[in-house]
RNA sequence: GGCGACAUAGCCAAGUGGUAAGGCAGAGGUCUGCAAAACCUCUAUUCCCCAGUUCAAAUCUGGGUGUCGCCU
């Protein structure tokens, strides 16, 4: 079988870097079909917040992943793992690329390493259990109950953090087993090869970035949007609301704070995202920065990331960890 | 010109004689079923400047500089 056939392309980087632009001319360039990695734009009606391609530009290219689900529903990595994993599967059936571009890690970890959730399911009633006990008795209490199931485990996970608290007693519970060997494997999957390219600019140019963007989302009409939402009874307690952008509307909505806040909130909070989305993806090993702030022009910029992605081909820069 | 208040990190500040709280911003990191989530770590050898008192000064005293307020 031809290497080329068994290859995906990530295009992957910071929110507001540029993704959509460069996947798109990716997918133009490399006979793709781009398959999101987003856990917002997956989201019906959740157009401008999410900062979703332009209908023009879906028309384009075949988008996969996009507009999906509805956002009163539950959503979380295991789902998007299969539906995504289908997806790549169709679009080599048509001899095409898949090009991955998306800004949440876990999802493209769980594309890129043999990850199986399917024996580790979610126990609603022990999870609400447990959140109460937190409530009752405090964080401690219940990590306290970890540290008794697995000593390893609590001393790796802090008290604070309660959802992996809950997590792991969760898995210990139901599995019996710790759950240390299987965070640790990260084994690439046999399914495909990875090309993994990582756009990147100067820190203070994203930021500049972020807050133009932000500006351009409130005045495309994110506050309607959000108040379109909420009259489909959506609200803070849905995980898609609590999307930077919707939650803080959200919160001017309900008078918490003025519309000038709520945008210095949204502006902030996409600073921190972008930051933890870089330290992310610097734990790639194989991943392949291009810094699109040292280019003049975006024609130059492109080119150079075509030639990193035909030279990944070329040196089957694939992820062996 | 006179009187008064204040001067501590990029910003907001606490500290009123015992060796620089806290918050924001910023930086670094963790991550295997909510991930735009959740969580962790770091960031003033020095408090406007100079001199003095004291074992010890951001803290007290004197002078200078600056900012703000009030009065003429």
């Amino acid at each position: 079988m031809n290497e080329k056939n068994r290859t995906i392309i990530i295009i992957a980087g910071p929110t507001a870097v540029g993704k959509t632009k460069y996947a798109m001319e990716t997918a133009k360039s490399f006979n793709g079909e781009i398959i999101s990695a987003d856990s917002m734009q997956i989201y019906k009606y959740m157009d401008i917040g999410s900062a979703k391609p332009t209908n023009e530009e879906l028309s384009q290219v075949t988008h996969y992943l996009v507009d999906q689900i509805d956002p009163e529903e539950e959503f979380s990595v295991a789902e998007y793992q299969v539906l995504a994993k289908n997806c790549i599967k169709k679009v080599f059936e048509t001899g095409k690329t898949p090009i991955i571009t998306g800004g949440t890690g876990l999802y493209i970890n769980s594309l890129i390493y043999e990850m199986d959730f399917s024996f580790m399911p979610k126990q609603n009633d022990l999870r609400l259990r447990l959140e109460k006990e937190s409530e009752i008795y405090g964080v401690e209490h219940v990590h306290n109950r970890l540290r008794s199931l697995d000593r390893e485990a609590a001393e790796r996970i802090h008290p604070n953090n309660l959802k992996k608290v809950i997590r792991a007693i969760e898995v210990l519970e139901t599995t019996g087993k710790g759950i240390r060997s299987f965070e640790e494997s990260f084994v690439p999957t046999k399914d495909y090869s990875c090309i993994l390219i990582g756009l990147t600019r100067e820190r203070e140019e994203l930021y500049h970035r972020i807050d133009s963007r932000v500006n351009q989302i409130i005045d495309a009409g994110l506050v309607e949007e959000v108040i379109a939402l909420r009259a489909k009874g959506l609200s803070e307690k849905n995980m898609s609301m609590k999307g930077i952008g919707y939650k803080e509307v959200l919160a001017y909505l309900n008078g918490e704070y003025n519309l000038e806040e709520a945008i210095r909130l949204i502006k902030r909070n996409t600073r921190h995202y972008a930051k933890r989305q870089l330290t992310w993806l610097r734990r790639y090993p194989n991943i392949i920065w291009v810094n699109l702030s040292e280019f003049k022009t975006e024609t130059e910029a492109l080119s150079v990331v075509f030639e990193k992605i035909r030279s990944g081909y070329k040196n089957q820069q694939v992820y062996d960890l």
